[in-house]
Order: structure tokens, then sequence, then C-alpha cells
DNA sequence: CCTAATGCCTCTAGCCACTAGAGCTTCAAG
DNA sequence: CTTGAAGCTCTAGTGGCTAGAGGCATTAGG
């Protein structure tokens, strides 16, 4: 039996959000000591374990009770998680979709500072006028 | 002099929000007509295009005021804000590069569903346990 | 000129996933 | 037995909005 402590060093997630977690339901109220101190065990580390990695992995906390949700009663729900996880690679793409999209703007308004040449500066027009755009970002 | 909903129509910004955006400085309080209601002019419509594009390009608004500042009293200062535009690309790249190592892991454990091999769920053990990924993520 | 519909006003509360702090109790080492 | 770290609960704050309640202003049509 760890407490709280232990439990947050073996798996790098902070106290209170492993309090946060249970206040919310994520995880189920852990037992107490006479001194109402939380106690774990081998599965409670095993459950935080999986949705620090999910979490890490960019899964939303509500993807993660689903998540959980499958490994449950029924034996697993192989088929539905991997659409989960299908799901949260196309979100992913889309995020780098459109972050290029950003990279190449502010790339192409950082070449375009030659300070000192006075005068209206080139970087602050550029941030403000979508029309100088290459694309659309966004 | 527009109303807040024409302003909003012409920028794309929610009506909401730029009453938000007024109540935390980041645009000076409107003027009002005689009824109370907000009016505005061509220079409110630019300044609140600037704020949208920056928006748009990932910019906090903390650094939006910043930004702003640089087109103040004391002219431009073209270097400051090509440093904030180098400093937001970086922190794009950096999101960007994240994003990456994610969907290779992701791409990895979307393969692993041989679905009805029965037993454990490749996809649910794969998402719990980061000593099966190829490399770091996060 | 009157009415109805739309738009605008303020204010409060909620979203996600935590994080910080106050003020207290319990535990473990020496 | 003392002391300092770690635990407890509770509240409030973060960023950047968004939603809803309940009430005034404007405007287009008849």
């Amino acid at each position: 039996m760890f407490s709280i402590g232990a439990l947050s060093k073996s798996t790098g997630v902070k106290v209170p959000t492993i309090r946060y977690y249970e206040q919310i339901g994520l995880i189920a109220p852990a037992t107490r000591n006479a001194g109402n101190q939380r106690r774990y065990d081998q599965a409670g580390l095993e459950r935080l374990g999986f949705i620090k990695h999910a979490r890490d992995l960019g899964f939303g906390l509500e993807e993660i009770r689903e998540l959980m949700a499958l490994n449950g009663e029924l034996g697993q729900d192989c088929r539905a998680a991997d659409e989960l996880a299908r799901a949260q690679l196309e979100k992913v793409r889309a995020r780098i979709a459109r972050l290029r999209r950003l990279e190449t703007e502010l790339e192409r308004i950082t070449h375009l500072c030659v300070d000192g040449a006075g005068g209206t500066c080139q970087v602050l027009t550029a941030l403000g006028d979508h029309s100088q755009c290459l694309g659309q970002h966004d």
C-alpha cells in the first residue's frame, strides 16, 4: 500500500492532480487509513499509469473515461478502443496540419524585418493583415 | 460608426468576445451612443482585426498586448516585434514536434488491433504502457 | 405612430485540466 | 517526544472564451 506521494512519484502525476481525478470520479475514491490518508494498491497504481500515458498521448479526460470503461466488466471491447485511438490520431493530424500553416506564415513574417529601414514595421503590418498571407491558416 | 454586431461581422470576432476584450483592457472602452450602446470607428475596426489575425496565428492575449504596445507612442519597435514573432514560431515548431511524436505512437497503436483474436486487447494494453512506445512523447 | 422582432446591455456561471494557497492534522525519523 | 515533511479539505485562480437570465434600445414594416 502506497501513500498518495509515493503514487505520485511512481506515476509522474502530481499529488493535487490525483486528488482532482478522484474528485471528478475518474478514479475511485481511495481507501483511507486510520488517520484519513489515502492508501493505494497495485491496481490503483496501474489505473493511474494508464491515465497518465493516455493523457501524454493527448486524450482528454472524457475519452480516457471511455477507454477505461472498455476495459470493464464485459471483457474488452478492442474495436471500440481502436476507434477511439484512430479518432485521436485524426485529431493529432489535424492539429499538425493547422500548425504547419501557422509555421509557414510566421516564417514569412519573420523574414520581413529589415530593421533600421525606418517608417512602418513590416512585421507589425503583416501580423495585422491577413490578406498578405500566402494561404488560409485557421 | 458601427455597432458591436457590425464590428463582429466584419472582423469575425464574436460579440461576447469583443466585450470580453474590452473588459480585460485589451481594447479601450468603446464610446457609447445615447442608448448606452457601443459604437466603433475605423481605428477600432483595425485594432480588432489585428487582434483577430494575431490570435489566428496562435499568439496569446498577453503577447498581443505587447505587440500592440510596440505600435505605440514611440514609433514602432520593429526588432521587438520580430522577436515576438520568432518566439511564436519556435513555440509552433515545438508543438509540431511533440504532435509528430504522438502521431507516431498512435499510428503504431492503431495497427495493433486484430479484432476477434480474443484475450487481451493490444490497443488498450499499449495505451496504458509507455514501455512499449518507440520513443519519448511528451 | 405603433408594434414586433431583433439587437444590445449587464451580470453571473461554466468550460478544461489543472495549480496555488490557507490553515489544519497525521505520520515517520531521530 | 519532538519536529519537519507529508497529508487533509476548501476555496479561488489560470486562459480564452461561451452560455444564459433578465431587461433596455433600435429599427423595419404596416
